[in-house]
DNA sequence: GTGAAAGCGCTAACAA
DNA sequence: TTGTTAGCGCTTTCAC
């Protein structure tokens, strides 16, 4: 035992075994006490609790897994931790995580099959009873790593055809019906997209929806002005650079996410247009941040908080009631439009100053 | 046993005796294969790798954390994870701590005792070898509960007198000193600084260095203008809020942290005001985002990744070599002024515009 | 109600 | 080199 003593009076770190002789019961009433059982007489209760503030006892998790089978540990894959939606999300997960007697392993899996390999893995290791998938991409073939052990998994936007997955769906739909339908009624023809990376479902997603709402708004789309961009500021400064390309500009845009968006509104400034003036400019998300952009973002807001507790609420279904012939498999999160200053009506003159 | 058969055909997790069995060896054998033993002759070790990847196997690290007595965990508690430093943080932490065979258990404390209290017991509970505790506060009481039980800590910024603690000194001093002398080089005299909580020991250090910067400089301190604030968004938005309550304003402001100076970014746009023209601007961390502020914010960079290092080093340390008498328990990260585009000369006219 | 005892899956003595 | 075996700290039958 390499690890303790060798320093005298190394206090040892009490186990069951201390407290049940401090409190001179068995080990299994101790576990009984601690466990809430019933069963046991509120003196010995009594005794054991003291017992255990005393000696400032508390259970070996590992342990306990090991024996109950149950880790209480549900893990959570994130795409990117640096995009700030990530860590608002997975403050809300843990929070309600925790608040449910459950803790959390969080990854990033930054896009790439072999990270998340490892993490799967790892979750795994520490056998997590569900995992959150939150990469809103193509990673289905790791996964039934998962549910081939028999671990629950709640995807987003991505339905696995599998007893042991749920899925979130996200109603970007009317979230961005609504964007368009501002933009339009604003005044604004001319409107682009800046979609994401078409590896990921929901960049997919958000753009059909975006299509559609179009077409029902009875607006033509340029093909040119639909670009494909990374989910970050520099996706959307480097799209905004692809639009310069072709003659006739868009009066507004909307974003696959409000890091595109943040980006237009920084590239837009440094070619000296004024956003909402000379262009009107949506994000998707509603971060903490978008609040406080120059000018301030309108943009789509997709709960963090819905999102999160709809993830924890299927993960624990399946975790505790594993057999449930009722159990929800689908859980529908919806967006809604904040207005705020990156949108107004287009310059009279329509595009004035916004040719190439 | 409740927690799996019943449906049939539901293939049991492979454990160390199905791998045995399936190489025809003892435990002991797939064990010491796994960890890498010498003692294993390459056919034996052959066989058992190839059980291990036809069923699948890896160990069950609660097992392996039970009876080894390392758990290959380690914790790391922040303040406040949507503050984007902290996840940039937690990234790179992440990324040493796995490419090291460690993990990580995460936890914010909100700048809340509770919850910190919390995070630590939950700590405790899954036998983390170590916590890099970078809440950049006052909540030490606690830690000893750490301490106590042996587990190495890593704080930022503050000593405590335990064998099993290190520190991680900043040296602000460096880029405030930068900063303030940019500052005055181009012309600045009348200089803010927008500290941070009082309740944070960065807070105080940041502030200080800014006193004995503008000394060094040879400037005044207009005690108005130095103004507590939250380390957020808002808090800077309010810290300038207060600064109108005083009929002369001064031409540069320097910030504790990048949130604030984004916040009086905004601010000062809401005023009117143009940065840098009318108004200098000076952050701390460079977050990702303040290359993308309008103006992208001149800043004092504190890198996440030598922070992060640090703190993994000196928590590996201790959990490897525990009695090592030439462990290093003090780690010193330096900081560095990046110049963009939030600071300029002031006015010619010196507070042209500026008065309240 | 309570306790004794059997293991959860693994590592590390100790034997061979 | 390899195998046997005793636990790690706990939960959970099963007796009483």
């Amino acid at each position: 035992m390499p690890r303790k003593a060798d320093r005298k009076t190394v206090i040892k770190t009490p186990d069951i075994r201390t407290v049940a002789a401090v409190a001179k019961v068995s080990i299994a009433t101790v576990s009984r006490t601690i466990n809430g059982s019933p069963l046991v007489s509120e003196r010995l209760s009594k005794r054991v609790w003291q017992a255990i503030k005393q000696l400032n006892y508390f259970p070996n998790t590992h342990a306990r897994t090991l024996v109950s089978g149950r880790s209480r540990l549900l893990g959570i894959i994130v795409e990117n931790i640096t995009n700030p939606f990530f860590p608002e999300l997975i403050q809300s997960f843990e929070e309600i995580a925790v608040a449910n007697g459950y803790e959390i392993l969080v990854s990033s899996s930054n896009s790439d099959p072999e990270v998340l390999t490892n993490c799967v893995r790892r979750m795994l290791e520490r056998k997590v009873e569900g995992v959150a998938v939150m990469t809103f991409g193509e990673e289905e073939p790791i996964l039934d790593q998962l549910t081939h052990r028999n671990v629950p998994i709640v995807l987003a936007e991505f339905k696995l055809d599998d007893p042991k997955a749920s899925t979130i769906l996200l109603d970007y739909s009317t979230g961005i019906h609504a964007a368009v339908n501002h933009l339009a009624a604003l005044g604004h023809t001319k409107i682009a997209f800046f979609a994401g990376p078409h590896k990921l479902h929901s960049a997919i997603t958000r753009e059909n929806d975006f299509r559609t709402a179009m077409q029902a708004a009875g607006l033509a789309i340029e093909k040119h002005w639909i670009i494909e961009c990374n989910h970050t500021l520099k996706g959307g400064v480097a799209g905004y650079a692809q639009l310069k390309n072709f003659p006739v500009r868009p009066t507004a845009i909307v974003c696959s996410n409000d890091m595109i968006a943040i980006g237009v509104l920084r590239a837009a400034y440094m070619e000296g247009l004024h956003v909402p003036k000379d262009l009107s400019v949506i994000g998707l998300d509603d971060i903490d941040f978008a609040e406080f952009t120059l000018p301030p973002l309108t943009t789509i807001r997709l709960s963090r908080i819905d999102l999160a507790r709809a993830a924890f609420e299927a993960l624990r279904q399946q975790a505790e009631d594993p057999g449930d012939p009722h159990m929800q498999r689908e859980f529908l999160v919806s967006t809604s439009l904040v207005v705020r200053g990156s949108t107004s009506t287009p310059r009279p003159k329509d595009s004035a100053g916004l040719s190439a």
